[in-house]
DNA sequence: ATCTTACTGTAAGATATTTTACAGTAAAGA
DNA sequence: TCTTTACTGTAAAATATCTTACAGTAAGAT
């Protein structure tokens, strides 16, 4: 029987995963921010804290794609963590259009606490999920991304 | 010998995967975008649509926990989708604070052209990734989303 | 050298979202 | 019944983010 408009559910096998790959990360969010909230920080300010540490140096247009916002929006939260003595913008020699951005002594003294809020919700991630299975996972995610 | 603050890096091995976990829906975010911005819908505007879609009669504070937004910011977001009859609420018998939400003729409309971005946008992702360990990915982030 | 094009960050106004406060309603208990 | 507490959505003001336009800079082409 051929299949009507009226059979049809618009509905994919892969939606479910999709609905997932969404909803895992916003719970996350969700703990991070309950952890991260006594230290004055919204999830902006520590979601760009997080990346200049990971990559000390960084721009604010390379910032702006990882963080998924605009430049001129990247500007105002630099401007925000400088003002509050967590970052700092610092010259380049030989490219007077960039910033590099660095963590101060203030950020840093931090990290140990944000390291010991952010175990905790790993353990919490992980619970009961095998060394292997979370390799598995890792390398799929990671193909993942490349594919897109 | 023993640790000093010096050597500490304050990298956890799980913070790799944390990362990934942000970057494939942001990816796969972005790549819906410019598959729905031929509508002429917003990101928000369209996964409200979505999870409407796949959860009729919803009520509005069960929208705003799936699209991670305030009550306030999704009774806007049905303002408008309302204006532009993609949505309506209907009042509930027996409980008048609440309104449901459902699809109109229009958006229902546009569900096998969304459907068929969406498919597009599927391959892409899971090129190369064996329907098992596909089964195994699922599986992990269910257990993944219990725990959290 | 000069031109053109692209890159980087900022400014200003427009939009979107949150926060706070609140009105109406529902549910449970005294 | 009456009170209390919690739930649901909305209004208004405060924030946050985006869009657009732009100034300054860099790099390559001619």
């Amino acid at each position: 029987m051929a299949k009507t408009s009226d059979e049809q559910s618009y509905l994919s096998e892969a939606d479910g995963l999709v609905f997932l790959i969404e909803e895992v990360p916003r719970k996350l969010r969700r703990v991070f921010d309950a952890s991260t909230a006594k230290f004055g920080l919204t999830r902006t300010q520590w979601r760009a804290l997080a990346y200049i540490f990971r990559t000390p140096g960084l721009t604010q247009t390379e910032l702006a794609k990882c963080l998924e916002l605009e430049r001129a929006s990247v500007g105002h939260v630099i401007d925000q963590l400088e003002k509050a003595d967590y970052v700092e913008r610092r010259a380049v020699e030989g490219n007077r259009r960039v910033w590099t951005l660095h963590l101060r002594p203030k950020a840093i003294g931090i990290l140990p606490a944000l390291r010991a809020e952010a175990d905790v919700v790993y353990e919490r991630l992980l619970a009961g999920i095998s060394a292997n299975d979370i390799a598995t996972f890792k390398r799929l995610l990671a193909s993942m991304s490349a594919n897109l």
